[in-house]
DNA sequence: CAACGATGTTGATATAGCTCAAAGATTATT
DNA sequence: AATAATCTTTGAGCTATATCAACATCGTTG
């Protein structure tokens, strides 16, 4: 069943800047050379996404400077572990992320996912310490923004303070209705409001809001949920049977977006 | 079973301030009556757990100027309905209040509750409009601090804006907890870790973390938590029964706060 | 103070989703 | 290319919690 299998290709050749493949190996900061190789806020495809919105040139200059451009990371590497330091939140330039906690009765369970265009580490704000670990699901690159350059910045641009209460503001809103679905939702609802879910946000980036892949595997999908592994896997399976999706393996289609919609109950996104 | 009784009056004594008792009847704002009965973020009790926290005398003054004391609110008086206009967050001075959205399909589910010292409104920053509705539990009274007012105190006043990041922080931080207890704990976990929650957020307003009014239904409770109203009461009776807490209709002690640590399992405040 | 609606408790039963198990598919490693 | 490791699927039975139902208590209102 090769039906789909364009999506991580998009995720490529649309986010991830060619450029980056050919730093790949090396140095930390990478500041000056990705720079010359035209990656600046001004030149992001996602700068209207992410925390320049509406500035002006000269605004988008100054935050340019306190953003710093690491190396890209790869599947499984850390951006930062739990009860690090707060020093920075991220900005995903490609690729994506997840963070967890880990129960200290062994197992993790998943908090979070981040694709292209969203902010990463803003549970660390409160108490300087992170209270989550992130780490690559795929190769990704970042925008590290150092916390206590943005506070500086934002005091002195009105837009910039702006966008990032909006942001952290975001983040609260998508916290609390991941509440009401846990507390309210049955399996099959969480489901089909998770493909929802990350349809719209792969649409906010340009990429196809029916045909995708997903980054995680069924068992974080199912800690995310609070689901097993096996449930997740079984709608899955029963959402195909029903001519809603189709799946193959990681790569979904969302054949009927109004039926999942009615699953979830209507007041979805 | 009269064991407790202390903590409502408690809260009325220590947190509402009798010149509110005074005042409960009229005017929409009594800015300058309560002004002038010396209720101002420098004389509040709450100063250290708010908006205010290590501001100057002169910043405070200022940010002082921008709050607005309205009337106490009654319980179930509503401070803004799902989809009302964004325009404050407002900073419950007494009395408490619950959020919750209402689904489609009926019943609504609570997404919060708010204890003195603690800000509401916060979901309603990324798209100007309120995501869930807040009523008030009890008899209650609140600040009233306009957001856009906030943001420019808030660009001249490193502290304040420092303090109000902070806030949102907490904000995110507490949501992802949530999200940890609905997707991984078992329904005794999660009443436990919400006794110990309120305890402690009692303590931080001075009250005691043993004995404490619950000013929301069993009912409440369950929504918040993912549970029926029937698990909850068959858990605090289980709990009782274990000798780990002592409840007599809405007054709680916690007995044996270490047992009540170890069955949410250690990793909690 | 009587009566009503809202809240809380307790019991009996049903079921959605979990657990355990085993095999197949995919991806990573040598 | 072969092997190991991880991930996914499917089945069968079990259990924690929901559901349904009845009753008890509390607080409010006429």
């Amino acid at each position: 069943m090769r039906s789909i299998d364009n999506s991580t290709e998009l995720n490529n050749s649309t986010l991830a800047s060619s450029e980056l493949q050919d730093n790949r190996s090396n140095a930390p900061v990478v500041k000056l050379c990705l720079h010359s190789a035209g990656v600046s806020c001004g030149s992001c495809r996602l700068n209207e996404l992410c925390l320049p919105i509406a500035l002006s040139e000269g605004e988008m200059q100054q935050l340019d400077d306190i953003v710093e451009r690491n190396r890209p990371y790869k599947k499984a590497d850390h951006l930062y572990r739990q009860h690090d330091e707060f020093r920075s939140i991220f900005a995903v330039r490609s690729g994506s992320f997840k963070t967890y906690v880990l129960s200290s009765s062994g197992s993790g369970r998943v908090t979070g996912f981040y694709l292209p265009g969203e902010i990463i580490g803003m549970d660390g704000i409160a108490d300087r310490t992170h209270a989550n670990s992130a780490v690559a699901l795929e190769h990704a690159s970042i925008c590290e923004i150092p916390f206590s350059q943005l506070e500086s910045l934002s005091l002195k641009l009105p837009s910039l303070q702006h966008n990032f209460f909006s942001i952290l503001g975001a983040e609260i809103t998508k916290d609390q209705k991941i509440h009401t679905i846990l507390s309210s939702y049955s399996a099959e609802q969480r489901i089909a409001s998770f493909l929802l879910g990350v349809s719209s946000r792969y649409a906010r980036v340009g990429l196809s809001p029916t045909r995708f892949h997903l980054p995680m595997t069924r068992g974080d999908i199912g800690e995310y949920l609070g689901l097993t592994v096996e449930t997740v896997s079984r709608l899955f399976t029963a959402l195909q049977k029903k001519g809603l999706i189709s799946v193959d393996n990681r790569e979904i289609a969302l054949l009927a977006k109004d039926e999942l919609r009615a699953i979830v109950g209507a007041d979805e996104l």
